[in-house]
DNA sequence: AATGCGGGGAG
DNA sequence: CTCCCAGCATT
């Protein structure tokens, strides 16, 4: 008790210096603008483990397809998978409308406006419950992402591993006895906005910018590339798959992927495991019903997950007529109609082009 | 506590 | 190449 009493203590200092240096210095972006529920909250799910320069690209557009919770409720699922195509953890959204659902159920509507309440929404953390409850409503409650964590880890000039929860619920807890409860929204911001562009994951920090470094252990005493601390992640699984461009000439084979797992619901080209010779895929082919009047070999492509990496070969297989095949589950699009309503997944963006299907 | 889940930018 | 990002759900 008498050591969190003194660091508590220590901590109170960064935050009237922290919250100047947020109002000088906060970039200029969309979802700051107007800070309502619903804007913070999508803003907040499209940023999960995804950088701000990735998320400009899809967050009005979102927005303006679907303004309202009820929107959101009521969307069909290929419509939400298309406005989300390549940003990646495609249950995000899904979550988000289940979420939409409860809010329509059990809020009328109205997005709830405690920090527990949120927290009980589909696909909401802690760290999103506190955000949304300190950008939008002034709740003083911490919101600790991988920016907090290692601002709060330089400052304090802790080792300990910020992958576990235990540390990550020590620094929820003492953030809480800090935040000022005029400035919460600005307080937490500002710690994400000092991780996000002064105190920086790659690379050396930039502590001379920094407005709390006379605070701060790991700047005092030169610990910033030793902290934060952090086990490193597992080895990933390699895969080989062979893609498969089907087409008669005007149409496009393409199938929806399965609701669980990787990539679930979103669109692909067929493919099957392991690397295919030619012969193999003019073989597949006929087992599969579709008669190749030309089969030509694709450049390959690899394609990097978080646990897993895809090794692909393509081909481009023409045939006579796609619907002789007995596969289930294969629709046959136009490119066009391809690109405007179907969701399909980056890793296969070395292959649109064949199919005639640009982003 | 460990694992699954995407994609891309920086060094 | 490696690291890691405005994380969460499931097991």
């Amino acid at each position: 008790m008498k050591n969190t009493e003194k660091k508590d203590e220590d901590l109170v200092k960064i935050v009237q210096p922290l919250v100047d240096w947020y109002r000088e210095n906060k970039r200029d972006l969309p979802w700051r603008h107007n800070p309502d529920a619903y804007r913070v909250w999508i803003s907040e799910i499209m940023l999960q483990q995804t950088r701000v320069e990735a998320v400009k690209g899809y967050y009005d557009r979102f927005l303006k397809a679907l303004p309202t919770v009820k929107d959101l409720a009521e969307a069909e699922e290929d419509k939400l998978l298309k406005l989300w195509e390549g940003l990646g953890y495609y249950n995000r959204v899904r979550n988000m409308q289940k979420a939409a659902q409860q809010i329509m159920v059990d809020h009328e509507g109205i997005f709830p406006d405690t920090y527990e309440e949120i927290l009980q929404l589909k696909g909401i953390g802690n760290y999103t419950a506190g955000a949304i409850s300190a950008f939008a409503y002034g709740i003083p409650k911490p919101a600790v992402d991988g920016n907090v964590l290692r601002v709060i880890s330089r400052i304090t000039g802790s080792y300990e591993d910020i992958m576990k929860q235990s540390v990550r619920k020590k620094i929820e807890n003492t953030l809480e006895q800090v935040i000022p409860s005029d400035a919460a929204s600005d307080f937490n911001q500002g710690l994400i906005e000092l991780g996000a562009i002064v105190c920086v994951p790659n690379g050396e920090p930039k502590c001379e910018e920094c407005p709390v470094k006379e605070y701060c252990i790991a700047c005092k005493e030169n610990l910033t590339t030793e902290i934060p601390v952090k086990k490193k992640a597992k080895t990933r699984k390699i895969e080989e798959r062979t893609i498969l461009i089907f087409k008669d000439g005007k149409r496009i084979a393409i199938r929806k992927r399965p609701a669980k797992g990787l990539l679930a619901g979103l669109y692909e080209f067929p493919n099957v495991e392991g690397k295919l010779s030619m012969d193999e895929v003019t073989e597949y082919s006929k087992t599969i019903g579709l008669m190749p009047v030309r089969v030509q070999e694709l450049p390959e492509a690899k394609h990097i997950f978080s646990h897993i990496e895809w090794h692909m070969t393509g081909y481009e297989v023409i045939v006579d007529e796609l619907e002789k095949t007995n596969e289930k589950g294969f629709l046959f699009i136009h490119p066009e109609e391809i690109r405007k309503e179907y969701s399909i997944p980056s890793a296969f963006e070395k292959y649109t082009g064949y199919a005639g299907i640009e982003r």
